[in-house]
RNA sequence: GCGCCCGUGGCGGAACUGGCAGACGCGCCGGAUUUAGGAUCCGGUCCGAGAGGGUGCAGGUUCGAUCCCUGUCGGGCGCACCA
């Protein structure tokens, strides 16, 4: 026996993987398909962590599989390569973002390379390669035609790091959630998608698809529908405010309103000299503009406010004045910028009613307002509310809405916390967005024969300090005839953000080269939907919502054949540090996967991420543990020289080669790959026993193990393979449900629940026989016959239990 | 604050639908081999000498609870002034 080299080995295989194709998939195969995918990275310069083999092997254990069972099976990668970090080195080093991108897309490339893994490089994608992001292009086009793509003039997310703006999913507790710097609001001029046209069926069409419920969880709470009713109160000044409210039944009890900041009604009124406190009112609002998102979210915040002196609103149902605020703690953004508020049924407007002696009148009874909001609607009956008395909350919401409706005062109304997705980023290296502004035309989309629009060559792509984007710098470029009356006129100089080359890619991988189209019908209908999708949680409220309301629009102007993208989504969780903190440079716990091939080589660093832990939870590496696989790679490697003669399982084995056959299978189906390596350890461990494996045996193994460690499965099988394909195509070992069961099985003799005594019996054996086997134990009988049987139990297979007294 | 998830040996983690807790691996201990170390192989390894006791803690349901229920403590994640 050679010794066990992986570096020799590994390289081998991958040459003759990559010199055969052996993982091209075909557009044209009798076989069922199956699509598996992984999030392609962002290649940064860093290199790969040993994060993403986890997804990677994972799902390639599953293509790896798959091929196996008699499948044409795209497994592809690619480059989501656009992004600041690119930029930013590019700027830092002076070298141009193009080549900085085409040297991390080769490390990462070579790194992928050397794990194994089996891609179909030949439909390797790229976002930043303009005959791909020619189609990124022509799907904003098909949005702005549809009208889900409009620019406007808002105050936005700004991250002063960047100096960029930021969708709202990008903001994290206030900061940005790439650079961590501070959030400033920024009023611009943005290009934003209507995704808020998609809310409800995002939320619905989760019932389609197999995603983690914590993944449905996460995005329906990002969505925030909620159900409540829109309705004006009428003002001293005659312009009623409009507010929305979850709660109408407490209608009643309202007893002062609230208006943003930023509400219009403020300045429409001060203009009109209505407000005899302008100038205080004024004060609060510049204090409120200056405050970052992080100052705004603040928790545990005191409210608050400034009194409009001047002018009273008029509760609609019964006619008394109430006085109106503004406070930051109602927002622009959510419903109206207006509320009323219900100081004895809302745990906000309580405290600011506390706080400026406004009266509490309880029209829910059931708490005590006085000392705290009583915001139930289980068990509440409405007092105080004329015509309402009497009822519950729910009767309550519905006869005000009634009321409200045949007043023509309000309606019923669905609101969501969703907003708008800003679509514009004032960087370099993004996809310049394809629309020319002219001063006749207004927005005028570039016609598709002249996509793509490339981004410019450029010495300086540094981000400005005004908010614009590099690209206006360069007027050659800037400035071109209107398309449509051929005025001079100017092209959008914002570029896309990074979500959005990564919002249609997997689309692409089905017909990487098409010209025509992003990818042709019949290679979507093909290959549509994705079968299995796995990524990390961090996206789920990001790129995953993002390509799945792509997709829907798609689906909408009969581009793609399925209602939703993904039929089955699964997440992996994060490697850890040694101690169990995250990996970072700064902490230098990172560990480097090529460090971990080159010591222990790829099958081994396959196999101890599969085995790390249960997949879906954050695990701490280790690399002590990795040394575990590595032995168990290696003595599967030594079996080969007690290889005995013979196709056939020997049957003493059968029943442990069955067993294993099954459970390796489920496993990997439902996740559990950290078992499934345990059973096949468990399989060696009993080979190793026997002293000797047949020829047939040690083929059943290397099979089973193939996915996991394909290089050195691939190598034995050279030898001891049946002549045939290569193991990479050979088919999936089967299990007799029948053989998998034992004859003799060990049960457990309890007395009183504990214990006592374990019997060998028959399989199957009946309760009698059971009960007899477990009497003749001496010590159970000794047992028996000190108190007096009050119940006896047999669960076949598992267990007796005798129930005595005394 | 609201919602969700998780607490099991020294460590990572197993345990079908309520039925023998600790599979598998790491580490550790002992032995073999070796000049030595490393590597490898064999044996042991929840605690306790034993009866017995053990799945964060306190209760409950049950013949039987890591699993179901109530309360509590600890950790994590998501959303977060969303009316």
């Amino acid at each position: 026996m050679k010794p066990y080299d992986p570096s020799v080995i590994e390289k081998k295989w991958q040459q003759e993987w990559e010199e055969k194709n052996t993982f091209a998939a075909s557009n044209d195969s009798d076989k069922p398909k199956y699509f598996a995918l992984v999030e392609f990275p962002y290649p940064s310069g860093q290199g790969l962590h040993v994060g993403h083999p986890r997804s990677y092997t994972a799902l390639d254990v599953i293509a790896r599989k798959r091929r196996m069972q008699g499948y044409n099976v795209l497994y592809p990668m690619g480059w989501d390569a656009f992004g600041l970090p690119t930029e930013n080195f590019a700027i830092k080093n002076h070298i141009h973002p193009e080549i900085v991108t085409r040297n991390n897309v080769a490390r990462f490339k070579a790194q992928l390379q050397s794990l194994g893994l089996s891609f179909d490089w030949t439909r390797e994608i790229n976002t930043t390669d303009p005959a791909y992001y020619k189609w990124t292009q022509w799907i904003f086009l098909q949005l702005f035609k549809h009208g889900l793509a409009y620019k406007k003039e808002m105050a936005v997310n700004w991250c002063t790091g960047c100096k960029c703006v930021l969708a709202n999913e990008e903001v994290v507790g206030g900061v940005c959630e790439r650079c961590g710097g501070e959030v400033v609001h920024k009023v611009k001029s943005q290009w934003m998608l209507k995704i808020t046209a998609y809310a409800q069926r995002l939320i619905d069409d989760l019932a389609l698809v197999d995603y983690p419920e914590r993944v449905k969880a996460q995005q329906i709470n990002w969505i925030g529908r909620s159900e409540g009713a829109q309705l004006s109160f009428e003002t001293t000044a005659g312009d009623p405010v409009l507010i929305y409210t979850t709660r109408p039944d407490t209608l009643f009890g309202a007893t002062y309103m609230v208006v943003s900041p930023e509400h219009p009604l403020l300045a429409q009124w001060m203009e009109k000299g209505l407000l005899q406190n302008a100038a205080e009112i004024a004060a609060y609002q510049k204090l409120a503009n200056q405050k970052s998102d992080f100052e705004r979210t603040e928790v545990a915040k005191e409210k608050t406010g400034v009194r409009l002196c001047g002018v009273e609103a008029i509760n609609p149902v019964n006619g008394e004045k109430i006085p109106i605020f503004t406070s930051d703690y109602v927002l622009t953004s959510y419903g109206t910028g207006a509320i009323m508020a219900v100081p004895a049924h809302d745990t906000r407007d309580w405290e600011f009613a506390r706080k400026f002696g406004l009266p509490i009148v309880e029209v829910v009874k059931g708490g005590e307002v006085e000392k705290e909001a009583f915001t139930d609607c289980e068990t509440g009956v409405m007092v105080n509310s004329g015509f309402l008395n009497g009822m519950t909350v729910e009767q309550a919401k519905q006869a005000i809405i009634r009321y409200l409706t045949e007043k023509g005062i309000g309606e019923k109304k669905v609101n969501y916390k969703l907003r708008d997705w800003v679509f514009s980023r004032q960087r370099y290296w993004g996809e310049p967005i394809p629309i020319v502004h002219c001063p006749h035309c207004g927005f005028v989309p570039v016609p598709e024969d002249q996509l793509p629009v490339r981004l410019p060559k450029v010495d300086s792509y540094e981000p400005t300090d005004n908010g614009e984007s590099p690209l206006s710098q360069i007027e050659d470029w800037v400035n071109v005839p209107c398309p449509h009356c051929g005025a001079p006129a100017q092209r959008e100089t914002d570029t896309m953000p990074q979500w959005a080359g990564s919002s249609w890619y997997f689309l692409r991988y089905t017909d990487p080269h098409d010209a025509q189209g992003f990818a042709s019908r019949k290679a979507l209908d093909y290959w549509l939907p994705v079968d299995w999708y796995n990524g990390g949680m961090e996206h789920t409220t990001l790129h995953l919502l993002y390509s799945r309301f792509w997709y829907k629009f798609l689906y909408d102007i009969g581009q793609v054949p399925t209602a939703e993208p993904y039929a089955k989504r699964t997440s992996h969780g994060m490697i850890l540090g040694k101690g169990g903190e995250k990996m970072s440079k700064s902490r230098g716990n990172v560990v480097n996967p090529d460090d971990i091939v080159r010591e222990f080589g790829a099958d081994t660093l396959r196999v101890y991420e599969m085995f790390i832990g249960d997949f879906e939870k954050a695990a701490p590496w280790s690399t002590d543990s990795v040394r575990g696989s590595r032995r168990f790679l290696e003595r599967v490697w030594a079996l080969q020289d007690n290889v005995a003669d013979g196709d056939a399982v020997r049957p003493a084995l059968e029943l442990a080669f069955h067993k294993t056959i099954r459970k390796v299978g489920e496993d990997v189906e439902n996740l559990k790959f950290n078992t499934a390596i345990a059973a096949l350890m468990a399989l060696l461990n009993e080979l190793t026993a026997a002293g000797s494996v047949t020829r047939g045996e040690y083929r059943i193994l290397l099979k089973l193990l193939n996915p996991f460690a394909p290089h050195m499965t691939e190598e034995l099988w050279e030898t001891y393979g049946d002549n045939g394909a290569q193991l990479a195509y050979a088919p999936w070992p089967v299990f007799d449900q029948a053989k998998c069961v034992a004859d003799t099985v060990e049960i457990a003799v309890q007395v009183n629940g504990k214990v006592k005594a374990r019997v060998m019996i028959p399989n199957g054996a009946d309760a009698p026989t059971a009960y007899a086997a477990a009497r003749a134990d001496e010590k159970i009988a000794a047992l028996l016959a000190g108190g007096q049987l009050v119940k006896e139990l047999y669960v076949p297979g598992k267990l007796i239990n005798f129930v005595i007294k005394g």
